[in-house]
DNA sequence: AACTGCCAGCTGCTATAGCAGTTGTCCATG
DNA sequence: CATGGACAACTGCTATAGCAGCTGGCAGTT
């Protein structure tokens, strides 16, 4: 590595993944879609043939969704499919917000320069997204942005944590936050006002703003109810 | 179960637990107090043979301490203890401040008459542990108070987070949250305005409390710093 | 001496087999 | 008919063995 860089790029982070984790998407996937509804005892092997692999994976997966909330297991008893309510899901919207809003508090502290440009960048092809209405292109943009807050944080039980609750937005026939194209403006604004909290590195004014968004947002999917409590 | 209850005790809950959770338990303190030191390499096997057990739950073991945040484990590399420097307990300090608010909102909704008995009766015992300069008493109590309050809320994934969270507490030479004698009449008041809230069924109010209660706890135990952004 | 390729020794990961509780059914018993 | 106990068929849990990838060092070549 003395000469210069060598012209290629670095391979695919994740061009195959360990069975466990397959099994735990794949299961995942089957409950947030319907597939495997609320009550159905999950057997660790017949589950295992079902999917052609091991029953070790199989146990993983479902330790995970345990974990998530997915699924409860009693002890020799069985693994059945929990019931995931309106309520429930609201609920773990609320704690995604306040997560989420920590999450914008540590990043106002620690975002790097980079970090905020690209966020400033993604906040400006949002802008002609919304102009062309793009909802596709704006769920993506979404993503990335909370994504690469969360990222610059650097704490990785945040990360973790917020990601199982992502897995929960493909329950309620909603696809992905901001996606609904009334409140694509708003959401825009939002973001924008975030990234403004972030570049002046105030954490509570970043952590109230973003707390607010996710609030809102999932109040306009029918996620949430009234703005009872907010902020 | 026609006749009246039958007077027995269940079985003791954890008589013996799973060789994977005893694992989990064995590793989590051994990293707490620094037995395992940052840096250490984890290797399923030794520790297997170490344990006296299989591999499957020390596995099992790692992969919930990775979840956690204690420990990162490269896929076919190993497992190392994480680092966990003062600055990243403050951020999980933040972030269980802000899902224990949640948890009080949610309780503040849902909680039934006697739990709020219950607590009221923890509260009273406080105020005679308080004025004993009872630690260990208090210390048991105020552990008994967040339990009840995040059973109420009726979600396992909240409950299991700051489960998670909690373990951390045995980090910083800090032994419970406001076991310090010195903050132990404030505790008190805060654990007081926290009921009140709740039995006004006021949520927005027992979360800024509970939150509050939380941060003011850490900063005095030293996890967290100055109190720059508060609330 | 510097570089390249090979290879033993790790590692996590997966498969198979078997143990130990739990449950429901069926038959013997009151 | 009602009741209780034993057995078979599950279940999750654990142990053992072996696979696949990665690492580091040792030799062989230039």
């Amino acid at each position: 590595m003395s000469a210069g860089t060598i012209p290629v790029e670095p391979l695919a982070e994740e061009e195959t993944l360990s069975l466990g984790e397959r099994a735990y998407r794949r299961l995942r996937d089957g409950i947030v879609q319907g597939t495997l509804r609320p009550g159905s005892r999950i057997s660790e092997r017949s589950m295992a043939q079902a999917l052609g692999i091991s029953a070790q994976p199989v146990r993983e997966a479902l330790r995970r969704l345990e974990h998530d909330g997915m699924v409860v297991t009693l002890p020799r008893r069985g693994t059945v499919v929990a019931e995931i309510g309106p309520e429930r899901l609201a609920e773990l919207g609320r704690i995604r917000a306040a997560l989420e809003g920590v999450a914008a508090a540590l990043a106002a502290e620690r975002m790097s320069g980079e970090d905020l440009a690209e966020l400033a960048a993604i906040v400006r092809s949002m802008r002609g997204a919304t102009a062309a209405a793009d909802a596709e292109a704006l769920a993506e943009l979404n993503e990335r942005f909370h994504a690469i807050l969360q990222g610059a944080t650097g704490n990785l039980f945040l990360v973790k944590s917020l990601e199982a609750l992502r897995a929960y937005d493909d329950l309620g026939r909603l696809r992905a936050l901001g996606s609904t194209p009334k409140d694509m403006p708003k959401a825009l604004r939002e973001h924008a006002s975030i990234l403004a909290a972030l570049k002046t590195r105030d954490p509570a004014l970043a952590e109230a703003r973003m707390r607010h968004h996710v609030l809102r947002s999932l109040t306009t999917n029918g996620v949430l109810a009234a703005p009872r409590q907010g902020r």
